[in-house]
DNA sequence: TAATATTTGTACGTATGTATT
DNA sequence: AAATACATACGTACAAATATT
């Protein structure tokens, strides 16, 4: 009993006072005290009624304003939006399984690999400190069986995880799959960006359409735990190939 | 002149300083006063530098972590994640708080609004059978104060939830929210589907690009929990105004 | 290894502005 | 016109994580 307690107090502790404010909101709101459509009390009551500062409250709320939970309108009130769960709490992008599926489908025939050094125009798009270097690997994807490339990708592995490559010519895992088990240190973030490009000049002839196609490039930065970026990906992916296609779930909690 | 000068001081009056203090970062990040991955100045030199009190820099910063701009860690500083160029990076796919701040900070001016039915390609886009009505509007999207318009939206909406856009001319908030709110019941899942496209004909009039500009077509079908499709949403994205970018964390914390 | 300085995070207080009722 | 409720903005202090000496 007390040492439950001591725990929970525990647990308090290090959980921001701004935090377990805006969970007992939430609570509240699942368990319909404040239901639906309703308002909140003002911020006055609940400095009041959980005896803190006005700040504090205030950040709480704008936590949940921030996941379509609340809203707020001077001289009104703030709104009860919906239970508790949004957009954000509730949907989760892709997870990293998506990209295993992808990698474990299809195959990459290597056609290039040197040891570049970022510099200038290269060391802005992998957003590193000029000098650094990297490994440069670069060719086609294939989807098993198939006989016409799905895409063209190119990666930009850092220095010290260089070995992963070593003697690889076909690759059919995901890449970050291997560094991860060669540094033993975990891939925690993945920022993924998309572009419309049109494919033109030797990419085109690669892969096989017509001078400038339309199709998507899509850039992924692969970031360790502590921040450093493992692995730079790029794939050209022309668009009667592929659609890029994510299905948003409700996440039960 | 002297009324230009007015006019600006008016504009800057009733903008709120930390917004101001963010517009400002933003222009030197952009002009690579505070190149990417480089340390913005401290909070103290910031405070310094714009006269204004920590609180005001700390919810600048605050809005520019919130959308990727920025991120920052204790005792190390604040550091410079990507080139917000305006809406560019305000909107990133399904990370964790994308569409909600997408939604609260633009606005939807409708410009139609019509009753269809679906049937031949209309009903084999929406995936529905033959015969289904639908409300079908459409407008430009602009993010608050922003005078050229950031995206095209179109929206179908089921005949069963048309209530939701009765007498409404301008949209704030997202509109599946509002469907949600509506009937009570929830959306589980959403199928997103992203294309590269040239924006042609009026859309570049009005989008007010050049034609056969380079764009992302996304579509989103909602879907409440009994596999009804609530809503389908097109937007229509010039890639000079914005990029598509996700950041796809490790399951686990 | 230990102590110290630096930098962001949390939390409090107070005052005034602005939109709405 | 007055009261209400959120928004903005100034201030202070200490905690926690990190970097430096």
């Amino acid at each position: 009993m007390q040492e439950a307690e001591i725990q929970l107090a525990n647990l308090k502790r290090d959980t921001p006072l701004y935090l377990q404010i805006a969970h007992r909101l939430e609570q509240r709101i699942r368990d319909e005290v404040y239901p639906v459509g309703s308002l909140l009390p003002t911020e006055a009551e609940l400095v009041e009624a959980f005896q803190v500062s006005r700040h504090t409250v205030r950040q709480a709320i704008e936590q949940l304003k921030r996941n379509g939970t609340l809203s707020a309108r001077k001289g009104v009130g703030t709104k009860v939006e919906s239970r508790g769960s949004d957009f954000s709490t509730r949907f989760r992008g892709q997870s990293r399984h998506d990209l295993f599926d992808f990698s474990n489908e299809s195959e990459l025939f290597f056609e290039t690999k040197t040891e570049v050094i970022a510099r200038g125009a290269l060391a802005d798009e992998l957003q590193v400190t000029s000098g650094r270097k990297f490994t440069h690997a670069a060719g086609l994807r294939y989807f098993k069986g198939e006989t016409v490339p799905f895409c063209w990708n190119e990666a930009y592995l850092d220095e010290s995880v260089k070995e992963v490559l070593q003697g690889v010519d076909v690759l059919r895992k995901a890449l970050f799959q291997m560094i991860e088990n060669y540094t033993g240190e975990r891939i925690t973030s993945i920022h993924q960006e998309l572009k419309p490009i049109q494919i033109e000049g030797m990419l085109a002839e690669k892969l096989d359409v017509a001078e400038g196609s339309l199709g998507l490039r899509m850039t992924r930065r692969y970031l360790s735990s502590r921040g450093r970026m493992l692995e730079y990906a790029i794939q050209t992916l022309p668009t009667e190939r592929f659609n890029y296609r994510t299905i948003l779930l409700a996440d039960e909690k």
